[in-house]
RNA sequence: GCUCCCUUCGUCUAGUGGCCUAGGACGUCGCCCUCUCAAGGCGAAAACACGAGUUCGAAACUCGUAGGGAGCGCCA
């Protein structure tokens, strides 16, 4: 059987970091083994999906670039199979139809929790032959065996055995006729061919029941891999103050798509002792069987480290339109200023996520409001305006062609020369017109970037605001 | 309560009985480099949850204990 996996999100919310890691340890699955990554949308639930979320879902995946095969299939549009399966568990004496109404139903649970048992389905209708009780809701039931154990070989967990006796007859069609989940999925899978179903270890508890469903469908077992959850940096579950926010804030908060992935393959799996992962050698070195079977914990101080590693050793020409959107967000025109690719080599020593890269370009993209006071009182006294002056005339002798980082370097050290300073002293005033701060990329990448005739307008800026010397 | 799962530096992890005086990475700290800020280089502190057992030998295997998580719906 060729290997075919899927990720199947319920649409009731954002693709939060847990569902894309499921999302991509399917998706890695498939496309290492030649396989194909399906998408199924489970919105059973009608009353909590919704259209926001399907398109939300979408969104995650095509942003993180986690392209799928086949759909996205609705559950909704395949209500009439899951009956006729359902009503031919009935006709083959595997499931029973059962006539409970809720509050007897909870009325059972709570005595067996007083009780201190497990809660569970008595069995009621299972051998009943009795004509159905007029105006009582119907459900059917599966028939669970009573007796053996359930096992399979988790290819995350290893193997897990349960006893059938832990198991109840759950209801497999509602009274609603809806199909209930552990049901529609087993459907699903059997008639999508998975070939291996991988998802969050919170359902290590459906599957053995999930398995009896498959004998009783006569259908064969695929294989299982459960995978770990993820929490907060805290220990605790994600919740939205941390990372169970839409993997699209990610991408606003300056977040390269693969960086994201190398981030979060690496939380439960690992190469060895390898930290840096293209997507392409995911591909390639990625095995389900290779994760690890503890939780892990979100940390954002290493997800900022692989963003920036990727910012600094990828083709800048391939960062560049993610700052473009970035510099786009914060109202700034990319147009009117540099080649948004010299800013990513200008600033990506500097930053760990495009926002801020954005943020710090904002001095070539327009004017700067006012100069910071304290790098003016530390740099702008002593023979400040001599340096500035040495520069500007320096930087006004270069011609155009020769408006490179390399030049404008040699320049300023003529600069410096000339007043007979250190780099320092000249390159620090410059700074200050330049950008207004203290702060920035070397001297000669904010002067390059600033332009020449901005440049010299902006010493001009600075030397006007400084106060004339006593002759 | 019952069932199932998990447990190596603060965090992510390497480790499949001797290569472990437990390795790498993030973070932290120190030094170097330096036109600011970074980045980079070098270095440091930092972990096998606990207890028994198996074995010549255990981080690794077994059993217990403790702690954490998940599930026990006509939710998914």
């Amino acid at each position: 059987m060729s290997c075919r996996t899927r990720f199947a999100p319920s649409p009731t919310g954002f693709l939060h970091i847990g569902g894309a890691r499921t999302a991509l340890f399917c998706w890695l699955e498939a496309r290492h083994r030649g396989g194909e990554f399906v998408l199924r949308i489970e919105d059973t639930d009608r009353e909590r999906s919704t259209q926001a979320s399907v398109d939300a879902i979408l969104d995650g995946m095509n942003w993180l670039g986690l392209a799928w095969d086949e759909g996205p299939v609705f559950q909704t549009t395949r209500f009439d199979r899951y009956r006729q399966v359902a009503e031919e568990l009935v006709a083959a004496g595997k499931a029973y139809y059962a006539y409970e109404t809720r509050e007897e139903l909870d009325a059972m649970r709570a005595r067996q929790e007083a009780a201190g048992i497990k809660p569970r389905y008595d069995g009621y209708w299972r051998d009943r032959t009795d004509p159905p009780p007029p105006d009582r809701p119907r459900v059917i039931r599966f028939r669970n065996p009573t007796v053996g154990r359930v096992a399979w070989e988790d290819r995350v967990k290893g193997r897990i055995e349960i006893s059938n006796e832990e198991l109840d007859d759950l209801i497999i069609w509602r009274s609603d006729e809806h199909p209930t989940y552990n049901f529609a999925v087993v459907v699903d899978d059997v008639d999508m061919r998975i070939s291996d179903v991988i998802r969050g270890d919170d359902h290590v508890n459906n599957t053995p029941r999930q398995i009896n469903l498959y004998e009783a469908l006569g259908a064969p077992l695929p294989a299982f891999a459960h995978l770990p959850m993820i929490h907060g940096p805290d220990g605790a579950k994600l919740s939205k103050r941390h990372g169970a926010v839409s993997v699209m804030q990610y991408r606003d908060d300056g977040y390269l798509p693969w960086a994201l992935l190398n981030y979060i393959v690496r939380l439960g799996w690992s190469h060895g002792d390898q930290e840096i992962f293209s997507v392409d050698e995911m591909v390639r070195l990625f095995a389900i069987g290779d994760v690890n079977h503890s939780a892990s914990r979100f940390d954002f101080d290493k997800l900022r480290w692989v963003n920036q590693h990727w910012m600094k050793h990828d083709d800048p020409a391939r960062i560049a339109p993610h700052l473009e959107w970035q510099l786009r967000d914060l109202g700034l025109d990319p147009a009117a200023g540099p080649n948004p690719a010299d800013v990513v080599v200008a600033l990506r020593d500097r930053c760990h996520t495009l926002r801020e890269m954005a943020e710090k370009a904002r001095v070539w993209y327009a004017e700067f409001e006012a100069y910071d006071e304290q790098a003016l009182a530390r740099h702008a006294g002593g023979r400040a305006r001599e340096c500035l002056e040495a520069a500007h005339v320096e930087l006004a002798r270069l011609p155009q062609a020769d408006w490179t980082p390399v030049a404008i370097d040699a320049a300023l050290r003529r600069a410096a020369e000339a007043v007979d300073e250190g780099l320092g002293k000249v390159a620090q005033p410059m700074r200050i017109a330049m950008t207004g701060s203290a702060v920035s990329p070397s001297i000669d990448h904010t002067v390059f970037l600033v332009g020449q005739r901005r440049a010299l307008a902006r010493i001009e800026r600075l030397l006007a605001r400084l106060p004339t010397p006593a002759r």
